[in-house]
DNA sequence: ATGGTTATGTTATCATATAACACTTTAAGG
DNA sequence: CCTTAAAGTGTTATATGATAACATAACCAT
């Protein structure tokens, strides 16, 4: 029942997760998920002591929420469990955008541009060109820092003369694991 | 008079043009625009016919407005633009958002995620998996192919065992022709 | 011509994001 | 300590982007 909610969203057709709640990370018997949050979190107090900036509780408690799935999560869901966490009563977007600037500024956030949706940063020390690999089936997002990738870009780049300040690169499909889990269903429907 | 108008944008602080009707292609000056357009719709009533299915001329004028620059549109600045350009009295969203919904599954045009805008494409009848380079001081937005690119991802994607639908490039910066521009008013301004 | 399919019109609403201004907390210097 | 300017957060309203649901119109194959 944690996968199966992203499938079932109507807004598109080739709909991608964006986190619900319920939603627990896909591959989440694979990996002790606690301990993604906790070093994210620890990593994120560090650089922030360093840049001289401030992880107050609002923007880490944004990032721990964040950081709840491997999926990208929308501000307006992270409204709401934003409520849910904390005592408070009402979250008004300022609130949540600001906070997002923040760790988007910071390098803590990437935004996913085509789903309009946020996911916490694996590399927060390095520059932010990674491509993100987001599987429309269970929302699992993997960022990958591709030397390749990055070279070919920058040839590209020199070659027209354009001076690179930021790079989006998205790429929609689907998941080894949720690849494996359709081929043994395929496997067994052809056995009727 | 043309390129200033985003520059000044308010929404971001480091906003991108999103080709208001006002704002000439940049570059204008440097090639045939008109022959772009025609070009364009030309290809694409080859490409409809082929693919047996109709350009209509609401499709068809929406094609043309958005290919009026080299910038992305906006839906609802498309809207204003259909409703001035058409006799039409009133265009409403979903009827704009059909028609980009057709162009974008015929590949006539590209989603710009990260401005939440559109682009003609130049290469309609190549797969999409093109970088766009925009630039944010005059929007003029170039479809690059390349294919250390593709590689790169594919190779990355194979690692993974992931299966590639989709991929969205964005790469956000200052073209050549802007770069050149703020350099020749830079030294005026050392010479004061 | 006529009936099914595809396209467009229309109204309402959802979803995402920001503006503007008020209030509170923080921390740095006296 | 105190006080005060800056940074952060709260609040209300609204801009902007996109879709749902259903009605009407155009197309075209028989």
């Amino acid at each position: 029942m944690n996968e199966s909610d992203s499938a079932n969203n109507p807004r598109f057709s080739r709909s991608v997760s964006v986190g619900r709640a319920e939603s627990v990370s896909p591959m989440a018997s694979a990996h002790d998920h606690t301990a993604c949050i906790e070093r994210a979190l620890k990593e994120a107090d560090l650089l922030c002591a360093n840049a001289d900036v401030r992880l107050t509780e609002l923007r880490r408690k944004v990032l721990e929420l964040i950081w709840q799935s491997h999926a990208p999560l929308g501000a307006y869901r992270l409204m709401e469990m934003l409520e849910q966490a904390s005592d408070r009563k009402r979250v008004a977007p300022p609130t949540v955008y600001r906070a997002l600037d923040f760790l988007i500024e910071q390098k803590l956030i990437h935004k996913v541009h085509s789903l309009n949706a946020f996911i916490g940063c694996t590399r927060p020390r390095q520059p932010h060109g990674d491509a993100l690999f987001i599987c429309r089936e269970c929302g699992f997002t993997e960022e990958v820092a591709s030397k390749p990738i990055q070279q070919a870009i920058n040839l590209s780049a020199s070659q027209q003369r354009f001076e690179v300040e930021d790079q989006f690169m998205e790429i929609i499909g689907r998941c080894a694991a949720c690849r494996a889990k359709q081929k043994s269903g395929a496997s067994q429907e052809e056995l009727l």
